[in-house]
DNA sequence: TTTCATGCAAATAGTTTGCATCAAC
DNA sequence: GTTGATGCAAACTATTTGCATGAAA
């Protein structure tokens, strides 16, 4: 499963005249290995636990390579810095942010899919990507309150 | 229409203890004079126009009692800075980013917006708020390429 | 053995904050 | 007169970049 992914982000970098380097090969393999959100702080912690060294500008650029191969994907949850996620499969999904414990549901509706695709063609518009999160409280702290 | 957002502002801040300044007043009416989705350098150079002076830190300052007020909200639409807008009316919306050229188109899809509703009570979620963002190229752009 | 990636430290961008001064009430 | 807002500059955070060194092909 992520084996693939690594096989696929190891192609991407041959294919495209990138060099494939130690950090490279270990950078993509914690991410591939990780689920869910990651900032690069948790990419250099996860690094760090398996005594992988990696300058923080290295794994910028590596992320930069990433979501050229289109297999990592950036988000931005109303926060001031990045997350990345590894694109599985073709599973596209939105996300349910929530705001006290910060914790990230994610979810799939494909009528919204397809009405987004709607909205794009009545305005004319050529869809490349999207973004929906809705911002809210998770059943656990929405009962705390 | 812009008065009464005005009017909302001043209320909010004589209610809930802020003082009415001369900043503020201003920074407000440049806001909600202007239409679209204004970065603070935006307000900035509005209001150098109109040779108002007033600091970037007050402007920051008065932009965060703004959305305090709930009459403006934020977006970040994948950039790293932030950008401002007001609320008009009940008018929620939307938004087509250009990739491109970087114009932000607006839409409203009521069904969307309910479907939102389903998948949060599907996860016992509470929603505050929500933000769609469309990434692509506009009719304009997709023509020149 | 050439070319590209790395690591470090310095630079940058956007935003936030401390503190003395100033304006609102 | 008090209290809170402003402006400036300095601090901060996340990210990017320049450059000498090191590793890949």
């Amino acid at each position: 499963m992520h084996e693939d992914l690594n096989d696929r982000f190891l192609k991407f970098l041959r294919d495209n005249g990138y060099l494939v380097t130690r950090q490279r090969r270990r950078i993509a393999e914690v991410i591939f290995n990780s689920k869910g959100h990651l900032s690069v702080e948790d990419i250099q912690s996860l690094l760090r636990q398996r005594k992988i060294s990696a300058s923080i500008a290295s794994i910028y650029r590596t992320l930069d390579v990433m979501i050229k191969s289109g297999l990592v994907v950036q988000h931005r949850f109303g926060k001031r810095f990045k997350r990345f996620e590894a694109v599985r499969e073709d599973w596209h999904h939105d996300h349910l942010v929530c705001i006290s414990c910060n914790k990230v549901l994610e979810f799939k509706n494909d009528t919204i899919e397809e009405l987004q695709i709607q909205v794009a063609e009545q305005h004319d518009f050529m869809i490349t990507n999207h973004k929906l999160d809705i911002y809210g409280f998770c059943s656990k702290c929405a009962k705390k309150k």
